[in-house]
DNA sequence: CAAACATATGAATAACTGTTCATATGTTTA
DNA sequence: TAAACATATGAACAGTTATTCATATGTTTG
């Protein structure tokens, strides 16, 4: 890794190959976006709270609610974002619908997140 | 794990000790906040985009905004974020501000993220 | 010390997001 | 089938956020 120490910001530098070699290893627009989303999911402690939740069981809406002292529709609209991120996964059981996590990327990120917040 | 099936959502397990217990594991608001406010720094594509062009090389300010093709204001704004975040970190070398990675936890979040979006 | 360069920052604005309320949809039961 | 229950959803509102512009701070150089 012979690269001479960074010199910034005249002709050095600026407008050098650095600047495109790194952008050869970006990854496209559309893998960036949907990155920023799935962190986005994750960036709001009430859908933190229903993951936790349901890392020890599987719940239905109305018990979600209830454990997060929150109202129904509140947890419904935030049981479609992590559902539509592919985060959770919903059931139909009679009247209720019992959710549950849908795989264990999940427990890995947030695991990760917790280890970077307690260095 | 012989917890009886699901049955929802009447007194069988509204109000029940599932709730509770559920509950117990719960970590407390505070590490709730700061997990959220983590994820939060992810959820965005330019905050993205400034970690992958730091995976390659420490980079200034000035470049970084080159490399994004954004303007050096809206970059440093940014930056300040990701630092506060303990994501990266920035040293003084001249006139100029070289930042880097802080951590590993960086890219092992930023992997995990993408192959749950590639599943 | 003045001029030039690199970065940081406050204010303003436009866009986005989470919650609530009202209500609709779907399911069971009497 | 009507009533009750569980969930989903659209609209509205308040709060948040990313970018831009103007400018301040910090550093080097002539």
């Amino acid at each position: 890794m012979a690269m001479h120490d960074v010199e910034c910001c005249d002709e050095v530098c600026h407008h050098s190959d650095l600047v495109t070699k790194v952008n050869s290893h970006m990854p496209d627009e559309d893998e960036l976006y949907d990155l920023a989303e799935l962190f986005k999911v994750f960036g709001d402690s009430t859908r933190i709270r229903i993951l936790y939740v349901l890392f020890e069981s599987q719940m239905c809406v109305c018990d979600l609610a209830e454990a997060l002292n929150m109202n129904q529709s509140a947890i419904s609209h935030q049981l479609k974002i992590l559902k539509q991120a592919k985060l959770v996964t919903g059931r139909r059981e009679g009247k209720s619908v019992i959710y549950s996590l849908a795989d264990d990327h999940v427990r890995t990120i947030i695991d990760q997140g917790r280890e970077h917040i307690e260095e």
